[in-house]
DNA sequence: TTGCCATTGTTGAAAGTTTCACAATCGCAG
DNA sequence: CTGCGATTGTGAAACTTTCAACAATGGCAA
């Protein structure tokens, strides 16, 4: 990976990390204090083995014979994952999956906060959705610089993916989600993921019968 | 994995057969015919001896010196993937995603048609979404085991994740895609992916610097 | 027909990842 | 205070995945 490669960390060890966490906040909500890699492995369906060693690769967080505090725990991921601050995010896509993006109340409490939605099309310029006006694509650059946004999802058209993930790229953003369906290349100090349903379902279908 | 483990191909295989699918059917797009595994290779960032490695899994598809017939290829691929029908799908849950997921027009001609929309709103069931009719989750059961439905899509809150998954379960469903953030326990027989927007956007975080 | 360039399919080595297994240690009961 | 059951952190082994290298082959130009 990139810049921050952390004490050369696996990317897939930190891949992971969000996966921990989630499931931990859902622990706390359910009452509980403390866990074990056991538990955890059972819910996650992870080995508790991969578990412990993933975690140890920050620090020893557990305590032999009871297991894990999750509320410590919980703060150390988010201290290493960096989202024990709001990250503001911009949104570039006003159709259906931009507004249902905008409208999403996941994000609030997990480290982002969505700051923009901007589209090209006239229709919605100016639009209010959510909270959010519909903002020109013309002005991107100009905000994302100012405010100094690094974070981008997009939700446009697979054609137009590659020509605003540069705009976004050129505006300072350091890391996109994207939604359209298609590769897309950035310079290898900005980083990249990809949500495409349809390859999920992909890859379902080779196992079933029929 | 489960069912039908194929000739013992790896899972991390199958889980790149869609992205190339989904690249060379861009490359048809673009009006070529013909490919070669460092075409692909750049455009997916993945190492064109892992390319040819993959598809050697099924059987030679390209030919020394020239490459891939583009066309041949995306055929042995969605026939691989059994994506060269027409799955139906169920939506479970008629939200603001669950709303977007029931407009989104790419998955047509990629192997799925959205076939039912259900929730458990009495304000909702009855409202034309797109082109479904809101249904209510008590008559989903019965309508996925006489339509035979084996895949369904899950736009539900956490809580209620697991609950409705053990109910498609029960109705038949052989593969959920679960965009609920929670991890959901499923039998061995069923699939399961997960799609969750903030634990992509946190393996982000943490190689940002600030 | 020959020689050359491009490209595959495949082998084996290298790199990376997961699992095993166990000493160390904690908290608690008696 | 001792002994027991639970659980971590970790080094070494097993396994999986990626990569580098190259012989084999196809098409094309001369």
């Amino acid at each position: 990976m990139s810049a921050r490669s952390q004490a050369d960390i696996p990317d897939i060890v930190i891949g992971r990390l969000p996966l921990y966490l989630r499931a931990l906040r859902r622990l706390r909500q359910e009452g509980n204090s403390v866990t074990s890699s056991h538990e955890l492995g059972r819910r996650l369906d992870i080995s508790s083995a991969q578990i412990r060693k993933d975690l140890s690769h920050f620090g020893g967080f557990g305590k032999q014979g009871t297991g894990y505090q999750i509320e410590f725990l919980i703060d150390r991921l988010q201290a290493v994952l960096q989202v024990n601050q709001e990250w503001m995010v911009a949104v570039v896509g006003a159709g259906n999956l931009g507004i249902a993006i905008s409208h999403y109340r996941g994000f609030q409490d997990r480290g982002f906060r969505i700051a923009h939605l901007f589209d090209v099309s006239p229709r919605k310029i100016g639009q209010l959705i959510g909270n959010f006006k519909v903002q020109p694509v013309g002005s991107m650059r100009e905000i994302i610089r100012r405010e100094g946004i690094k974070i981008a999802m997009l939700a446009v058209p697979a054609e137009e993916a590659q020509n605003v993930a540069d705009q976004l790229v050129d505006a300072g953003v350091q890391a996109i989600l994207n939604y359209a369906p298609i590769n897309i290349n950035v310079p290898p100090h900005v980083q990249i993921q990809y949500i495409d349903p349809v390859t999920h379902l992909q890859h379902m279908t080779f196992y079933l019968d029929g």
